[in-house]
RNA sequence: GGCCCCAUCGUCUAGUGGCCUAGGACACUACCCUCUCACGGUAGGGACAGGGGUUCGACUCCCCUUGGGGCUACCA
């Protein structure tokens, strides 16, 4: 039996959640859960000057509303100096590290070589006499008395027992510092994995320049976390079978650490898009609704959820026509909003035609007569009404819509005469034919 | 500059020596459906960076070149 998986998730709260953070978290998370192992956080905040309160919040709850939850309670590096200090005491107790400036310095090997077996890599060596950076004897407490990162990071992953160390692979060059570090303790260093980095279009480094990078402004777009956490897993991971848009429960039972490819991969707005799409789609309208409740408020359209069940069959118009959230309340704005600013172009055109200017009046009285205003009924009603005018579906229906909504694009006319009500439509109808 | 990592359609990817005249998805184009839009459906263009090996046989293995990226802090 092997010893059970413990893997952890180690953000600095200087920023909010980043994306390519989001992504490591999520694999950590996944191995974690598939394995049956346990997936903790780790809040490095070292760094006293930029380390926020707010950016720890702001982190904990991007990760919960990515779904990922984390076990056990958090682990905060400001307030373990103490341990850094003993180990880093013992360690020049052996005469293995030195103080020097205030600063204490850890005695690196200058010759040879370090290396590790990287889960996804491979062997990777550094030949110490080449690498520069390994030259210097390494900081491992700043002569203001905390801990630097590669130190910290060693006594904690040792003392948590973590198995796997699963990081970008910008911190490949971490790693030949942390290997002497672990032998001069006396402690076997965990399995590495160092997995690809989430690029923009550039192919360089995700970054601000390349758009929205925090999980928040994902989550302000109108994304799902499923879909998020769907596309993300699929950056760099895939079933192996095809297959794109699996449930979390099923990415987490095929979810294999080693069929994480080792190329950086290209974040596309236009497939999270996409994703986002298929699960706008697939949510159950009432749910649905209620995920769009807080984009209605947000347009000043909270009115609108007063009744439900009219709400729910104006989403239920919308759900194949919109992939974000945040698209909802423009779309469906003449629902909520009297003011519908008709497309000049489009009366513009209506003009052309003599007939419309009556048609709308006599349209809105014979919608008036109705008993009934269900969509089937509207249609049928509206059909026998163009036959009497002589008009056909184009030219009757395209201005009617217009007259409508505003604008020259709709969910089906006869649903939209029907939701909007017998007096809203009427009301509008009569409002255009005054003004053509 | 030094060190390290990487390399299949524009993008995400399947592919682990013959199943590949390289499959799927997004995007794009055309057509169908149709009251507009969207959804859906069908079709199409589009890739193994280059050069050497190894092998009966390379997208798959090795080397070189080229290209891209990352790291080079008393930041994490």
């Amino acid at each position: 039996m092997a010893a059970p998986v413990k893997v952890r998730f180690a953000p600095s709260p200087t920023g909010f959640l980043h994306i390519g953070s989001a992504r490591t978290a999520l694999f950590n998370w996944l191995f974690a859960r598939h394995e049956g192992g346990t997936f903790c956080l780790r809040i490095e905040d070292t760094d006293k000057e930029r380390s926020k309160q707010e950016f720890l919040e702001e982190i904990l709850s991007s990760l919960k509303w990515l779904g990922l939850d984390w076990d056990g309670e958090l682990v905060f590096q400001s307030k373990r100096t103490e341990k850094y200090r003993a180990v880093a005491d013992g360690l020049i107790a052996k005469g293995l590290a030195y103080p020097e400036d205030q600063a204490i310095r850890f005695r690196v090997p200058k010759t040879g070589k370090v290396g590790f077996d990287d889960l996804l890599h491979g062997r990777i060596e550094f030949d110490l006499e080449q690498h520069v950076s390994l030259a210097e004897d390494l900081v491992i407490f700043k002569s203001d008395g905390s801990p630097t990162y590669n130190f910290a990071v060693v006594c904690d992953d040792a003392e948590m027992g973590i198995t796997h160390v699963i990081r970008g692979d910008d911190h490949i060059n971490n790693t030949p510092k942390q290997i002497p570090l672990y032998a001069a303790l006396g402690l076997t260093p965990p399995v590495f994995c160092h997995i690809p980095l989430i690029l923009g279009e550039d192919r360089s480094r995700m970054s601000k320049r390349h758009g929205a990078t925090s999980i928040r402004e994902y989550l302000e777009a109108g994304f799902l976390p499923e879909a998020l956490v769907n596309y993300l897993s699929l950056l760099g991971w895939s079933p192996g079978n095809n297959e794109e848009i699996l449930p979390l429960e099923e990415i987490v039972r095929r979810f294999d650490l080693k069929r994480v490819l080792k190329t950086g991969a290209v974040f596309g707005r236009d497939k999270l898009e996409w994703v986002n799409g298929q699960y706008v789609r697939k949510l159950p309208v009432p749910e649905l609704t209620g995920r769009l409740l807080p984009f209605l408020e947000k347009r000043g359209y909270a009115e609108a959820s007063k009744d439900r069940e009219w709400l729910e069959r104006v989403v239920k118009l919308f759900q194949e026509r919109i992939f974000m959230l945040s698209q909802f309340p423009d779309l469906a704005q003449f629902f909520f909003d009297e003011k519908i600013g008709y497309n000049q172009e489009a009366l513009e055109e209506f003009r052309k035609d003599p007939r419309l200017k009556g048609a709308f009046t006599a349209y809105a009285a014979a919608l008036e007569a109705l008993e009934a205003f269900d969509v089937k009924t509207v249609e049928e009603k509206s059909r026998a009404f163009m036959k009497e005018q002589g008009m056909t579906g184009k030219e009757f229906i395209h201005p009617c819509r217009v007259a409508l909504t505003g604008r020259t694009i709709s969910p089906g006319f006869f649903d939209v005469v029907s939701l909007l009500g017998k007096k809203r439509a009427a009301e509008r109808l009569r409002s255009a034919a005054s003004q053509i």
